[in-house]
DNA sequence: CCCCT
DNA sequence: TTTTT
DNA sequence: TTTTT
């Protein structure tokens, strides 16, 4: 029912884990981590439909594995040396209300005008 | 928890087993007749229907535990469903086959071994022993390393066997060099297997279905004795894990009368996550079409989550094309709103969870333990373990080497392995020079080449050059040999010898220098290496001791509780069984300890 | 004007250069390769807007290499072992023609039904 | 091909100018007084209107070609305007300043070395220069290079340089760990660099902005004398390029009345690929903002490929957001329709390219020289290669590692330049133990230490461990480096002696014992080490030559035809030349032959 | 302490 | 990149 | 991953 026992020496603590190794398990508390595109989903999986299927399903397990408080959270860049330039998963499309404060969006490129009508879930201009 | 009374009334049976389940899960229980899909969410109470089904079937449907054969993938999944349906049927469900896959076709396998022409002390190779057969067989097929790595060409493999492709298929329908290449391999690679007396996970499966197949009469030898086969995790299944299940149960009557068995899966699409080692999600979204007169129930009604999770669950997985619409509920209300947070950085993000950690903890709402953080690669870990660290936050983290894929536990194991199976080329090719005792790379090779042309085993080739009878070795190396072969010879004396395998192990650290090598280090990575021998001796010697504690109890107890054919199992406590539960459980980190164990009939 | 000059010992020949390399350069005959998603646009510019606009200008650039024959291509898998996934590249978008036969997109799954709405530019699912 | 006239009447000349330009190409080259911005589409003859203004700067306008500079980024189109112009005004080009921005940056800094308190001998470093120092300095400051990988850690001072930050400024606006650490590695790193006399390739632009900054008079000085700036490819621009060339160019009446120069810049935003170095397609989409008076001129019409290219060119980019709308268009018709092909793997698909090509060639439609296959990543070529191969078709093969990226041509410039500049610290570290003298890391780490603790130069470290003044250093170690000192020493005085470079670098690979290493070894990779050396050689002796005959041929020349002043250039045909050249050219294999060059004014 | 695997 | 045996 | 100096 509960994360299986590990060997003595280990304390009873936070788990740690990979989203496949959360399978089949449950915690009061959940944190999702590194929620971006590239990451969840995997960059490789992109373009091949299937596989994001399944990095969706992936996400899922996640969400499901949580009885009482999720968290859901990404960082717009990986190290702190590199520019802002993650975009959130597009699996969190619908989940997190457009003008809720974790919405924001990096800023790609010192650009003069903003840029118009793309697709809300990739990215990609639409024009 | 066992009652008193092993056959309580039947009416507070029955209302023990279904009163407290809602309905859909109360029809999974009751239903007969035809295959069963459930398609259990996630929360939805899966295993409490597993085990009452089973429980049911005892009770009510006059089953014997001995016709039931439950199906699943890990080895905490099946002692699972064996330990639950022991506190609803008591004892007697030891006499059900629970186990997973692998153990299961292993078992089988070996009990038929004569048929299929092996001798049933056959090793289990892992993947990394067969992905070091695969570089020897590539080599020797002068393929160049760089265009046919031998991961790839493993991977490769591995997908012909589970799509139950022989060699002889792959030559035909390869389309290409690489698969063509990739097909001489895969048959070179069986022949050397064979030669070895050796399995890898894949032909546990594969031969188990070419078993059933080939032989009708030992298809249904075990169609008619196994008339409820319940498979776990039905959406991970693969094509040779599926045929297998068919195979199983049968899918007509068969000419002696034999009906096909009762199937009944458990699975859920959306959970689908390992479509990398081959599971087809296929399996259970044509379960209704493989299986024509089956019924479906879905279990929706999550005991788990919150509706405010659920339905976010709900929204994420809805957008999944092609499903079977499936939408979790719960009755027990909203819950706290979810969280979500955008940080500048993961440094950040890493601050963020720990900082939230410690408000649930401070506020009582949650344990460390009762927490848990996810990530989609393992080396997204680091941040986290960093700030942890950093803040005296107690965590674990799951994944990463384990303990029989470290290489002194390898190193070991391969010199029992050898004991068990002199035939073993992989682990006596692994041991030849480990502890370095001066075989390089070229005596092997000559040995190797020796073997090949004179048309015997590598082990034999050993003794030849022993004997001076291979040429072009070095006497350096031929004395090197000598010593080795009779370092092993020893060895082999003290195991026939029936003493327990942990002293059989101790020899082997002794003997060969092994640990004295690692003592003389003072590499602090050898002192831990050192420690996980000793933590092998350890569980090597508590297996013995619970082996016979349950042998012990067996010879107490009354024949009847305990008809559990022990065919096709190795002797308790020996060798071979030790070998055999050490390569059939991927984390032995958390080996069960022996009172929360006994899922593969040892 | 023509590419520069090797030395001594290359015969001329077939040139093939990278995308940066072809800037500034002209051919009679052109062949793009490889033009799937993950390879251009390159996998690791999925997700940043300016980068996805910047492998735009390098597909750009390719074509304007060419005086009389244009060639564009790509293969649905990478190596010959692989399954057919790869989706041709979004760039591609309004020069194939739907009905032309090589538009015609990697079977992604042995899955019973067509897949329904999705993004044209990026595949991923719009319902 | 210059004129029996070396200036033809005027009214034939305008005409030859101008008449077989396009509307828009001949506005680009009449207009005058305000900065404009040619905003030039793939194959619109861009630099066909650049030469023709400068012609027609020379002829109409009466510009001296002392007062103007055209700014390139890569050598080769420096060489190519150069050359057009000649065609179009004769030996006059010569006084001109064409040539890349490094190269003019190079040249300025030192002329003006006195002025920013270096010596004018600097050296050049490149990358891996770099890089090497940086994992010096990170080395030193205890940096933990899995954290800061010396990789890493230059790109971004890479990044800081080309926005024009220092490394207060870096510190200053520092957010995190990362940034803190990397302002360190960049201070100390500067620090390094001045003790070595040494530059690298984004100090040339950043420190030409801080001479033209910090010193208004300098500034002036090369405004007044430069009243015509072009720059090509403007898209490529990083900011401190645009800030150089605004500080050339200037913006206002200076008080003492110096206007502005001319300023003319040609680019395509479109082809803006080279962000990931730098550039900053802003620089050109805001070129009217930057200069208010600006005029731009769009040349849509192509001269190089048929309509329906031309429409597909236009339907691809036109999708990108937020850009000036410009279509080509040409009129010489549709040509034949692409082809669109969908493979099955690769391999087909450059079995379907091979075909193609076949077939292009057998109807005579096309040369292989005339044929290009370009991919997005470099290791795409395999497949290519691997086909071409096997059907015969000649090919060649763009990119992959450059004449002066290998490590033995690396390994003897490090010689010369240590020779050149006796302070280079990172070249005279390079060769301290190549070949193999004896000298190990725990030498080469205590005389550091000893330099560092000394505040001498690393140079003046290795003779006070000569003079036996370094403790810690064992006696072999002060032997083996004494005589590394002597070679040294014996190499200086040949090369101070005056004998042609080509002759230093036989010394330096005859007597360090290099070439003998090299011969002796039986791997084949060492066979193309020599002949790449050989090369290197020859192309030291055709450089002195050719500096020798263009010496001679300018002696024998009238003064007037050769304004060229040659301040801020090595001596030609010195070793420095040489090696300013050698960090100046990126591709060495197409080192330009003596006869098609004359770029940057040597 | 250097060199090679 | 994930890793149930 | 691309690599004009």
């Amino acid at each position: 029912q509960r994360a299986s026992a590990q060997h003595p020496p280990t304390v009873e603590g936070i788990t740690l884990a990979s989203l496949h190794a959360a399978k089949g398990l449950e915690w009061d508390a959940v944190f999702l981590v590194g929620l971006a595109e590239g990451t969840l989903p995997i960059q490789r999986a992109d373009g091949d439909d299937s596989a994001i299927e399944e990095e969706r399903r992936l996400f899922y397990v996640g969400v499901t594995r949580a009885r009482q408080y999720l968290s859901l959270s990404w960082a717009l860049s990986r190290s702190p040396g590199g520019r802002p330039h993650r975009r959130r998963s597009r699996f969190l499309y619908g989940l997190i209300p457009e003008d809720h404060p974790a919405a924001r969006v990096p800023r790609t490129q010192p650009r003069a005008a903003g840029s118009k009508s793309r697709c809300r879930l990739c990215g990609s201009a639409l024009n | 928890m066992s009652t008193l009374f092993d056959l309580p009334p039947e009416s507070s049976r029955h209302a023990d087993l279904l009163d407290d389940l809602n309905p859909a899960q109360r029809a999974a229980v009751e239903h007969r007749g035809t295959p069963l899909l459930v398609v259990a969410g996630a929360g939805s109470g899966k295993t409490r229907v597993l085990t009452r089904r089973i429980a049911y079937l005892l009770a009510e449907r006059d089953v014997h535990p001995g016709q039931i054969m439950a199906i699943t993938f890990t080895n905490k999944a099946a002692a699972e469903m064996r330990d639950r349906v022991s506190e609803l049927v008591g004892r007697r469900a030891n006499a059900m086959w629970v186990s997973t896959f692998h153990s299961m076709c292993v078992r089988l396998l070996r009990r038929e071994a004569k048929t299929l022409g092996m001798s049933s002390n056959f090793s289990i190779y892992d993947a990394d022993d067969s992905r070091r057969l695969i570089t020897l067989v590539a080599r020797d097929l002068d393929l160049d390393p760089k265009r046919y790595p031998a991961r790839a060409l493993a991977a490769h493999l591995s997908n012909l066997k589970n799509e139950l492709l022989d060699a002889d298929s792959a030559a035909g329908r390869a389309a290409n060099d690489y698969e063509r290449r990739a097909a001489e391999v895969y048959a070179e690679y069986q022949r050397r297997l064979a030669q070895a007396n050796a399995m890898d996970f894949d032909d546990l499966i594969m031969r188990t279905v070419e078993l059933l197949q080939v032989f009708p009469d030992v298809a249904e030898h075990y169609r008619r004795r196994f008339r409820h086969v319940l498979v776990d995790e039905y959406q991970d299944t693969n094509h040779a894990q599926y045929t297998l299940v068919r195979e199983l149960v049968g899918t007509e009557v068969a000419e002696s009368g034999v009906e096909p068995a009762e199937l009944c899966v458990v699975g859920d699409a959306d959970q689908s996550i390992y479509a990398f080692r081959g599971a087809t999600i296929r399996n259970i979204e044509e379960f209704e079409r493989d299986f024509p007169s089956a019924r479906t129930i879905l279990l929706e009604q999550n005991y788990r989550s919150t509706q405010t999770i659920l339905s976010a669950a709900n929204a994420v997985i809805s957008r999944n094309p092609n499903r079977r619409d499936k939408r979790l509920w719960t009755d027990s209300g909203n819950g706290t709103p979810i969280v979500g947070y955008v940080a500048d950085n993961e440094h950040d993000e890493a601050a963020f969870v720990a900082g939230e950690i410690d408000a649930l903890a401070d506020r009582g709402d949650a344990k460390y333990s009762d927490v848990a953080v996810f990530y989609r690669t393992n080396n997204q870990s680091r941040v986290f373990e960093e700030i942890f660290i950093r803040l005296g936050l107690p965590y674990r983290v799951v994944g990463g080497v384990r303990f029989y894929e470290r290489r002194e536990v390898r190193d070991a194991l391969a010199y029992l392995r050898v004991l068990a199976n002199p035939e073993d080329t992989v682990s006596l090719r692994r041991i030849l020079n480990v502890p370095k005792r001066g075989i390089g790379d070229r005596a092997e090779a000559v040995v190797a080449t020796h073997a090949e042309r004179e048309r015997i085993s590598f082990a034999a080739a050993l003794r030849a050059a022993v004997a001076g009878r291979v040429s072009l070795l070095n006497p350096r190396s031929q004395k090197a040999i000598t010593a080795f072969v009779e370092l092993l010879d020893g060895l082999h004396e003290l195991a026939d010898s029936g003493v327990p395998v942990a002293e059989v192990l101790e020899a082997v650290l002794d003997r060969t220098g092994y640990r004295a090598e690692l003592e003389e280090s003072d590499d602090p990575q050898d002192a831990s290496r050192l420690e996980n021998l000793d933590e092998l001796v350890n569980v090597a010697r508590e297996f013995a001791e619970y082996a016979e504690s349950v042998l012990a109890a067996e010879a107490e107890a009354d024949q009847d509780a305990n008809p559990a054919d022990p065919a096709g199992t190795p002797e308790p406590g020996s060798l071979a069984a030790f070998l055999e539960r050490v390569s059939l459980v991927a984390d032995a980190d958390s080996i069960p300890s022996p009172d929360d164990d006994g899922a593969d009939g040892a």
